[in-house]
DNA sequence: ATTTCACATTGACAAGCATCTATGTATATG
DNA sequence: CATATACATAGATGCTTGTCAATGTGAAAT
């Protein structure tokens, strides 16, 4: 149902630092204070770089009393693999969204 | 050999110009002339996106006379499909460059 | 209830980037 | 040689974005 745009998921994972949380993201699930901790930013600048990472629909939350543990969504980066295969193949990567 | 920064790979891909691009480049071959007239850039833009695209190694440069041919690189493109395939499989998608 | 903790929001600012016009370069063609 | 074609480079400009300090919010703990 959900729309993806390929654009949005490559610019949200453009920028380094959040690249890196996604890497640290994989197989894990972890809250916002773990994430802080390997990097050297304001827990306000984490704020925003997790914003864009939901809003690609490259992560999910999911709030916990006063925590929100963050994870992969494994759906929407097989999607993206598959449009990386796509482009490989030559078949134009199709739109998934008309 | 070459070092791959998925970094710049997305950030080059974060561009909805250049994203179009590599769809076209997608199984072809094709001159800067070619791309030109699907978009609504000018001749300066184009180059400059293409250079990105090239500087990152998604994409190939072949001179032809006046004409450059341009293409996707697909070892580039199979390393990022890897990268991808190891953050699903939550195994950390090892640094290729330390 | 008050304080503390985890996180989000707001507003501001500097750096980055996409785009343009103008110009340069190299190759073909008449 | 002069002209045209294909593309690159340089400099300028306006928009985008990463970052921060300050503040808000909601839940837990004392």
């Amino acid at each position: 149902m959900n729309c993806i745009d390929y654009s949005l998921i490559c610019k949200a994972l453009g920028d380094s630092n959040r690249l890196e949380i996604v890497k640290m993201l994989s197989g894990k699930e972890l809250c916002a204070c773990k994430i802080l901790e390997e990097f050297e930013i304001t827990q306000p600048t984490l704020s925003h770089h997790m914003r864009i990472l939901c809003d690609c629909g490259l992560v999910n939350v999911k709030k916990v009393g006063k925590w929100s543990h963050y994870s992969l969504n494994e759906t929407t980066l097989e999607d993206f693999k598959a449009f990386v295969s796509a482009l490989i193949a030559g078949l134009d990567g199709g739109d998934k969204c008309k």
